[in-house]
DNA sequence: CCGTATCCTAAAGGATACTG
DNA sequence: CAGTATCCTTTAGGATACGG
């Protein structure tokens, strides 16, 4: 699959019943884990951390907006390649795998000619919906203080640059 | 900066009072923009579109885990690098600018020798890690059953190399 | 201590062509 | 229609060295 021969390395394997880390697997100093433990709320800093990975997943540059579409109602590949604005045959078609293979679209073939395959959200795809759409309310809510941030961020700086 | 001459391309300019699209700003047919008119809630699947890359750096490597630790309290440069498991001094200083210009983060330089400087949530920062940590807690408590998915997955495409 | 500058590699992703 | 395969460009990001 792809150019040479990666395909997502070292995930498939180690998902034995997770949440229990086991008595420190890497090198390093001790610091904190899963410190769901109460108030603190850390989510683990280290690179092996399963949820990193995950967000990474969910969080790159199509997968969102093919959840979105997908939230409104059962769509088509060629459908979902009209809807969104510049995604390469190519990326439509590895979003939507990994996002079957991770449980939150569910895809169906239907055995006509031509054929017609349609995808949708499983429960869990819905549910994670709700979350992102939080966000990207949060962003679009946000998005002229972010505009004016940055206006004035610049300007600082340009005026440093001329002394 | 940087290698070439590359410095996010088209974000500085034209942010004027945003929202505002103006008549069919680029090519291409007509399609939804800003469907917030009631329950359709779809948002611009386009390029261009400010959300898109909003999300885009909030959502890269190592923004969150930055926006994670300093949530909790303020911290100096080097105890987020020492924090952040695996990041480069490169990336945690241009992380920790980028959320800087948006408005996210605060610096503070403290005049003294060595030089200290502080990081700190603004009060926009903390309203994003609240919207953000919602979604690592659906990753932390569904990580399991994605786990499983892709387990099945693996599986029936193995089983179907088989054949 | 807190960075920036330079160099370089690896991964993401687009374009195109071809298949069931 | 719904993809896969191949090639190639662009970007992200690590390593290192140096500066204030």
């Amino acid at each position: 699959m792809e150019d040479g021969t990666s395909d997502v390395p070292g995930i498939t394997a180690d998902t034995t019943t997770a949440r229990a880390p086991g008595p420190e697997a890497q090198d390093c100093d001790t610091r904190s884990r899963w410190e769901c433990d109460a108030e603190v709320w850390q989510w683990d800093a280290r690179e092996d951390c399963e949820v990193r990975q995950i967000l990474d997943r969910i969080a790159d540059k199509w997968s969102l907006l093919a959840i979105a579409l997908l939230d409104r109602r059962v769509m088509r590949f060629t459908e979902l390649k009209r809807e969104i604005d510049g995604i390469s045959q190519r990326m439509l078609s590895r979003t939507l795998r990994q996002l079957e293979r991770d449980g939150i679209v569910e895809r169906t073939v239907h055995p006509t000619v031509p054929p017609r395959v349609d995808y949708a959200l499983t429960e869990m795809g819905r549910s994670l919906h709700a979350t992102t759409k939080a966000l990207v309310v949060w962003t679009e809510a946000h998005q002229e203080r972010i505009a004016a941030a940055r206006s004035a961020y610049d300007e600082r700086e340009a005026a440093l640059r001329e002394l």
